[in-house]
DNA sequence: TCCTCTTACGCAACCGATTGCATAAAAAAT
DNA sequence: ATTTTTTATGCAATCGGTTGCGTAAGAGGA
């Protein structure tokens, strides 16, 4: 086992000292070049490669970033991730990715983790069930930047990363009400999340354009897994609104209801249109192919990157602007198309 | 800003020296209960958090994990992901996530951070086009415990897991033989790779083993891209021999390579069988539902964890123990299906 | 040639924790 | 009461870089 070399070896081997080696190899202006390429030349040479803690501990700053989100493995936040990470990346920045499995008690222990790991930054989506925002306040209080993306929470001089999920819903609603829907039941996740609750004001906001009435019973709140296509087919069977339109959260539980459905009978659209929500890979496989929102996951990572970086980098004061909202698109497929 | 506390400032306030307090909130048996009680107290009062880099330079490891993987933005990976995240969190490591992209040179400049990042064991899933294996050398030499992970690559003293991509690909492909198929293709990817060559390896032995004719030109090379299913699709229609039977290396390419061919007009199963691999959630979704092979992702990842972890603290010999292989299962659906 | 100003580098403190070794205090043994 | 053993703690070096400050050597000017 080689030991790993130092700069104070190379130092020695150098005839320097360490602080003219740690210099060179930080290229400062004080060094000469002529000394600069001995030292690299050597660095090289004898494959130096920096202690990242030591300099980490000298520097107080440690290139990390942390991220929570409460599961990875679907494709939104897969690309999200891989958005993030690509820019952080070529930014100089390690990503941490931790997952709270959608608990709020994981949440926690993820986010004491990430601070004691002293990350530079953190992100953070939030778990299903997260009630309480305390776990936060000791990057709030050392002025760590902390970034909210998707799942968000409003908290002061916390800048967040959204898209207009009200509008959107706004958008699908509209649509199928422009496709001849008349009785039509949003399925969502918890409304304590804003991705959830805003699609449903939406919803109820292209009602009321509408003249349709609305109200709570609309929301039909489901933990959108698998398991729980069951229930809601049997809710649409036992419904006494005869429901024709279906407005459902996640592309992937719409997938799968439609599927549900088809076998259990129906006619889609005919009987029943769906749109979805996320332009998951599957909206496109599934027969017939579902309609949906586009929701731009890479791009979402890539930006969420890339204000965290100005951030610390301090060339943007977040104090200013702190909301950043994301186009999405309407994205029409057979699901809830007329003709043919 | 709160100034973020240290164990000299808890040392100067409860009259005791720094390597105490240390010692104390390490639990280490020499201090007294009493003495431990009171550090801990105070460090609980004042929120102390250790400075982990510290920590790591002076005990000279990190307790992060790095994994190179060639994206993420696929369900088998994140799955694999979410399973070792998990494994590894609760043994207290961290994980430290990179993309090569696909790309050896990505690989190589993302190997080459976390060697520098000094993590303490590296898991790598290799990318579509290594060729070159220097850049792992590093961890080697430093006894770093490197793990190879699906798409492998054997290195002495390198433990790999993975599934038996050649039986199963046999398994599918006496599958079709079985179902009545007489010209069978296979479309893998790069055959440098363990998975895509190794499955061929599979579909070949199917083959004699049921004296039917093979040669190299029943392996259709290609980038599994949703790009190129033009070019698969060409291909199938161009070729002289009348293909019946398909074995597509990724499930997410076989959906669209389905659909792409129902609307051109093929049958599927009548005309053409298809088989794909990994069991994603696209292969039930899909119409003709695709048949497939089981491909545990999550469990992969826990039990790379799991490995990883105990070769970490000594508890298994991998010098011994190199190779775990997973299960895997075929799964039929209609895309294989004759009668109906 | 002597003086001033740069330039290039060395010195040494510092970041915050860990840990081997020494030792004072307390407990046990004689 | 004295010595030995045990227990609990302190001291100080160490991990590997970074960086402010001081200064010798070299360049430039008079």
């Amino acid at each position: 086992m080689n030991k790993r070399i130092t700069i104070y070896d190379l130092a020695k081997m150098l005839n320097v000292s360490p602080g003219t080696v740690s210099r060179s190899l930080n290229d400062h202006p004080s060094i000469s070049k002529k000394t600069k390429e001995r030292v690299i030349a050597k660095a090289n040479e004898l494959g130096y490669k920096s202690n990242k803690f030591a300099a980490n501990l000298s520097k107080q700053q440690t290139n990390t970033i942390g991220i929570i989100v409460p599961k990875l493995d679907s494709y939104f936040m897969s690309s999200m991730l891989a958005g993030i990470e690509k820019t952080v990346n070529e930014a100089g920045y390690n990503l941490i990715i931790s997952q709270s499995l959608e608990s709020m008690e994981k949440e926690k222990l993820n986010a004491a983790t990430l601070f004691s790991s002293s990350v530079d930054a953190i992100l953070v989506s939030l778990a299903y069930d997260t009630s309480s925002f305390e776990h936060f306040t000791p990057f709030i209080q050392h002025n760590i930047p902390l970034l909210f993306l998707d799942r968000v929470h409003h908290i002061p001089n916390c800048a967040t990363l959204i898209i207009d999920n009200r509008l959107a819903g706004e958008e699908a609603t509209e649509h199928l009400i422009q496709q001849g829907c008349k009785n039509l039941l949003y399925i969502g996740g918890n409304p304590q999340r804003n991705v959830y609750s805003d699609r449903f004001k939406g919803f109820k906001d292209a009602h009321l354009k509408n003249n349709f009435t609305v109200d709570a019973s609309y929301y039909l709140e489901s933990d959108l897994s698998r398991d729980s296509i069951g229930m809601i087919v049997a809710h649409l069977k036992s419904t006494n609104r005869k429901i024709d339109g279906l407005f459902v959260a996640s592309d992937t539980f719409a997938a799968h209801l439609i599927k549900a459905l088809v076998q259990g009978g129906y006619k889609v659209p005919e009987d029943l249109k769906i749109i979805g929500f996320n332009n998951d890979p599957v909206s496109e496989l599934v027969t017939p192919t579902l309609s949906t929102i586009d929701y731009p996951g890479y791009e979402m990572g890539v930006l969420a990157g890339q204000s965290v970086i100005s951030q610390l980098k301090g060339s943007i004061n977040f104090k200013l602007a702190n909301t950043i909202t994301l186009r999405h698109q309407l994205i029409i497929r057979e699901s809830t198309l007329n003709n043919k």
